[in-house]
Formats: C-alpha cells, structure tokens, sequence
DNA sequence: CGCCTTTCTTGACCTAGGTCAATGATAGGA
DNA sequence: TCCTATCATTGACCTAGGTCAAGAAAGGCG
C-alpha cells in the first residue's frame, strides 16, 4: 500500500496510536481499493475474509430477513473501521451508498497483527465499545420513537457525524450537508417506510425547522427545534 | 476476594484464559456482592464507577427517554460481563431482574489492569464484538419484525442462552425453562406493550406452540413451528 | 433539448398494535 | 385461611404508520 504517514484519516483510524515502525508493517499487509456506489464489499452470512478502515465514502451494513425485509444496523464513515475480526462469519453486509475508498486486509493477516499489538487491539476495543453504545441508542430509537422523533434524530447524528470528519475540531455542528442516503435507506435505517419518511421531512419541513433546497441537501434553522423534536439523545 | 479458582464463571467469563497468578492478582482487586432483585447497580449517564462478571442471577441493560419511556438494551446472564470499560459514562442503566451475585471492580482499577493484560483486553473485545452483533440482530427485530415474530424469537433466544448456562455442552435447547422477567419487560425489551405481549403468547399457546403452565414458565412444544414463526434468524 | 427512468411526494384508505378499562389470577403476609 | 397488592389477560375502541396508487420532480443520455 501507499504511504500510510499520509493518510488522510491516519489521526482518526484505529492505525493512530501505532508507531512509525508498526504502521509500515501494517501497511505493507493492506491494500487501497475503490468501492462503486452500490457495490458490496461484504455479503452478509458470508465467511468474513477481509475487514478495512474507510478512507472516503460512506457505507452501510445491513441485515434482512429471507422474505427481503431489510434493516441498515450501521452508517460507515471516513476513518470507521469494517468488517468483523475474530470471527468467522459476517452478520451482516457491507454495502457502499457513495464511491468509496477502502484500505482493506485480510482477515487473518489483520486478526494476527492485531494480536501482536495491544494497542491497535486497545484502539479495536475503544472502537467497538463505542459502537456497541450507539447501536443501544438505536435499539432505543427502533423500539420506542414515533416517526418524528426518528427523522429529527437521524438529521441531528448525521449533521454531527459530518462536522466531525471535517476534523478541524470537537463538534462544529454543520447546519447545512448533504445526505449521504436516499429516502428508502432513511427507512430502512429507521424502521419506517419510504412514505413516512416523506410525510415527516414535508412536515417538519413547512414547520420551518429544517429546508430540503432539494432531495439531499438539508439546512437545519432551527438547531435547538429539531433536538426538542429528537427528544431525549 | 474469596478464591477466584472456585468460581462457577471461572471458564466462561472474561477471566478464564488467565494465568493463575494473573487469576490471583485481578482477584485481589474485586469484591463479590450481592444484588437484590429491583435493585440498580449503575444508572443511565452516571459516571461509570464500577464494572462487573456476573455470577448468578440475570440483569436488565436500559436506557430511557426523558418521559419515561424505556427500552431494554441488553439482558445479561451469568458469566456475562457488565460496564462499561474505557469510558467514563455509562449511556445504560443496570438492573437486576433476579436476586444476582456479581464480582465487582472499580473501573479505573479494571481498565488499567485490562491495558496491561492482552490477553484480557482480547477476552473483553471479542465478548463486545458479539454483543454488537447481538445488539445489531436486535436492531432488526426492532425495525422490521411484527409483533408475534419478535416473541418467538425472543423466546428462542432465551431458552438457547438459559441451556448454554448449564455449560454441559454446545446447546441442548431447554423446551422449559423459567422467564427471568415479567410482561412489561417482555414489551420493553421488544418495543411493543405488556398487552400486545400478552395477546401473542395466548395465541402462540393456543395454537399448540407452546404451553405456558404459570407466569413464568415456557414449555416449547414444537420448536421447529416456532422457530418458523421468528422467521430469520 | 426532450425522453425515459428513477426517486420523491401526496392522497385515500387500511390494519397492526396501542390505549383505556374491566376482570381474573397469584403470591405473600397477617 | 383470607386479604390485598401486584401482575396478567381480555375486550372495545382508536390511531400512527403502513399499503396502494397516482402524480410530480429530477437526473441521465441520446
């Protein structure tokens, strides 16, 4: 692989934290690859061969049932790490929403590495206890959120989660991005239907909170209005 | 501590894969307690003080709304582990939904002892690693099951966890076991209402699924039809 | 620039599951 | 053992959000 020293998600990817020698080695065991739009990079109940950390792009992991119900578990962005180490199995699919870059590894080789380096593993675990806590968030959003507060809280991470790739600091709040979905992955992230997403964009949309200048942009007016919507974090 | 040697968690909690006088020297920092049913050892956005190995009993994970309403995040079994490491929040309540015995550790004290234990941190990060798929399969049943697919998957799920508990083998799937909750957290581990939970289990039970002989008690009497009615995995 | 495909919005209607309220069971405690 | 405090079930009714079916906007692309 390339120069991981200049990587631009080197501070941000779980590879932080590893010393100049120990980066050089990881590096030499991955490879960049580019994800098409639409493209799975993991299929779910497949073995899971490969994970890697995302460069750019964003993606989505999902699960669905055998009669093609699908649920998005998880949004991928620049700097998060995929795919399932110590394990065998992936339990869900890795799907691009956008072109992406990825710098992949074998399984493994990754798993092995891991192993060798307490702190990659350290930064592995920090990254998964994280997850984990955002996925019970949800679990709370899934079982017990009206519509409403579904969208206002969806806007609300997203509009978060794109100021902090900026990287420039803490949390500079962005009032005006770009979705990086469209509405039948909102659903599918929310546990609603592609109509009730529309109805409620409409609606808070005419309340005067947030603007659709058109199908991906978002402007948040009202910063403070739309967290009341989103009720408790 | 009294002898960690002894402990009936010893080769399923976090613990096992331990040296003996690595066994000896985290024993030393624990203390085992007891926690009355009802009782909350760690509430929702407190400093997160303490972590925890379960030893008897089982334990709710909960996170609430500001008006009251509340999700189940997680049940937790014997030899599961509890807290949240690394992190000086705990974004869940637990609570006991048994009398519970648990061997608690200061987490500061824990998490230093992990950093300098590898092979603990790896145990603690494979455990978290299937919690999240746990919590992601979860997210599905949440987002997309009906009302009865979501019983008897968690009927399932429960009586798979209670037999792996007695630790005789792989799984032996228990076809009667005993609830470790009542109605309403039934509903509020599934996201619907104590009513709804209790109109499908009639209807479960009236088509000869399963009995239910009192309360608490589950006989499955046809695993295979119920495992049809929790649909995918 | 117009055509076609895909995506989004909106409306009319329906239903799974929620709400409210009454009744029935059970477990402890005196 | 009876009494009382839960806890669970059942029924009648309602509503948030799903379903089905038109339209209306955007993109692409020749």
């Amino acid at each position: 692989m390339s120069d991981c020293a200049q990587c631009v998600v080197r501070n941000r990817a779980i590879c932080s934290g590893l010393s100049p020698e120990e980066l050089l080695a990881l590096g030499q065991k991955g490879r960049k690859q580019t994800v098409k739009r639409g493209q799975t990079l993991v299929w779910e109940g497949d073995d899971s061969l490969v994970v890697a950390n995302v460069i750019s792009g964003v993606l989505k992991l999902s699960v669905s049932t055998a009669d093609g119900r699908e649920q998005i578990v998880g949004i991928v962005f620049p700097s998060d790490f995929i795919g399932r180490p110590f394990g065998k199995e992936s339990p869900y699919s890795v799907t691009a929403l956008s072109d992406a870059e990825v710098c992949v590894f074998h399984r493994s080789t990754f798993d092995q590495f891991a192993r060798e380096h307490p702190e990659l593993q350290h930064k592995l675990l920090q990254r998964t206890l994280i997850e984990l806590d955002e996925a019970r968030q949800w679990m709370m959003l899934l079982g017990k959120k009206t519509a409403e507060e579904r969208i206002a809280t969806l806007l609300i991470r997203i509009s978060e989660r794109l100021s902090a790739d900026g990287c420039t600091g803490p949390l500079l709040n962005l009032d005006e991005f770009e979705l990086p979905m469209d509405r039948q992955q909102m659903a599918d992230i929310l546990g609603l239907t592609i109509e009730t997403v529309s109805r409620q964009l409409t609606r808070i949309k005419s309340s005067g909170v947030i603007a659709l200048p058109d199908r991906r942009r978002v402007v948040i007016h009202d910063r403070q209005a739309l967290l009341d919507l989103a009720e408790a974090a």
